[in-house]
DNA sequence: AAGTGGTCTAGACCACGGA
DNA sequence: CCGTGGTCTAGACCACTTC
């Protein structure tokens, strides 16, 4: 069932984790270690790869691999799709499209984007709900010079993160995350009172280092939790 | 410079990102690829294994690979260590210790650590400060099932936090992001006003099942934002 | 100079799962 | 059944880094 390199790279897992081998502690080479499991170097290569990729060992040509001192605490976090994760939970979901217009982005998205001054993009501004309630705010700027056949698109069926999904699959992406009191316009719309905590996702999309969309989603701060679970 | 297997994978990217590729369809076998490339079939396989672990392309047995239709979008996020994250931005840390006692968890705590009813745990509560201004507000619980020797260590010099990573590398952890109202004790503490928006973390952190430490991060919202790069 | 990890080959066996 | 991916071997060459 479990491949070997797997075997071995769980049961040097567990030296680590057990203590019997310390943060800063050598490893014996290679070569040791594949004459220890009885396979071939290769192998014993792949099961350390996978320790690498977890930050657990670092790894350095004629100085050997020693256990990290200081696990860069990465975990992977999954942004939810907003109708997944509705109707993950036996949700309703449902849109609608607030506004939607070609327009002139402010710097900020002028910058990310790599637009000239007065070029334009198209903005999308819409609200998501869950079994009719409000759930998330959305204002979204699609650019135009990556997506050009956005601006024939009609988003109200398809919600805009769908249908650019399916045109683009993105190679880079950035989140940035933080809370906020929310805005007198925010707060009407997702029904909660002036200033009240909100969570507040950013997202900048990329396509082969072309931008394709900036995005920002206003949960409110009650009714929201990202949740990231990282397995050894 | 670049490994083969590496030159193929990203040769693959551009044609998945280009959309030469669309999502959903076939990708000629490993076979081809590695008669098209040059090279053996197990170097294409390491390139192909790239990009699955990067949720762009799916394989199954017999039926082939195919480029994927839902992108699941997974990102990683770095959960930054209070003192690098502050002394990275060229600030001066310090952190205070509030409190520190061996008292009864609250149940959601107990069942996370498996300890049963009247059994005590390690709770610290500490503030960390960036500049003299309030950075973070802590309250941590660490189970002494785990890690006896905690009852032992004075944590006034170095931070719970660092004298953990020292001690056990943890394999598994939880996350859980939310925006709150900021209760007095939590205002008073941080210099915020009562019920501006607070950011908190809660981080479950295990090492191989046993749990290790709870811990609940609150930062005032106007001054943090967790940010998550995802590249290709 | 020499040890260590990083990669690649040529060939092989096998498990899975669609037809 | 039998094509496909998943893995492993035995051996090799090379790049990087410390000695």
């Amino acid at each position: 069932m479990a491949a070997r390199y797997q075997v071995i790279r769980d049961d040097l897992l567990g030296r680590i984790t057990s203590g019997a081998w310390a943060p800063g502690a050598a490893i014996p080479n290679e070569a040791a270690l594949a004459a220890e499991f009885g396979v071939t170097r290769p192998t014993v290569s792949r099961a350390l790869r996978g320790l690498v990729d977890r930050g657990l060992i670092e790894r350095k040509r004629k100085a050997g691999s020693r256990v990290a001192l200081h696990r860069t605490p990465v975990t992977s976090m999954r942004v939810p799709v907003v109708r997944e994760e509705i109707e993950a939970r036996g949700g309703t979901y449902s849109h609608l499209l607030l506004g939607r217009d070609i327009a002139v982005p402010p710097d900020s998205i002028r910058a990310i984007f790599g637009l000239a001054r007065g070029d334009t993009a198209l903005r999308l501004r819409s609200l998501h709900f869950d079994n009719s309630q409000p759930y998330q705010l959305e204002d979204r700027w699609i650019s135009l010079a990556t997506l050009p056949n956005a601006a024939a698109q009609d988003f109200a069926a398809t919600s805009a993160n769908e249908w650019l999904v399916r045109q683009v699959p993105y190679t880079q992406a950035e989140h940035v995350l933080r809370a906020e009191a929310a805005g007198a316009g925010e707060a009407a719309a997702l029904k909660v009172a002036c200033g009240s905590p909100v969570f507040v996702i950013e997202r900048t999309t990329w396509s082969d280092n072309a931008a394709i969309t900036w995005v920002r989603l206003v949960h409110p701060g009650a009714g929201f939790r990202l949740v990231s679970r990282d397995d050894g």
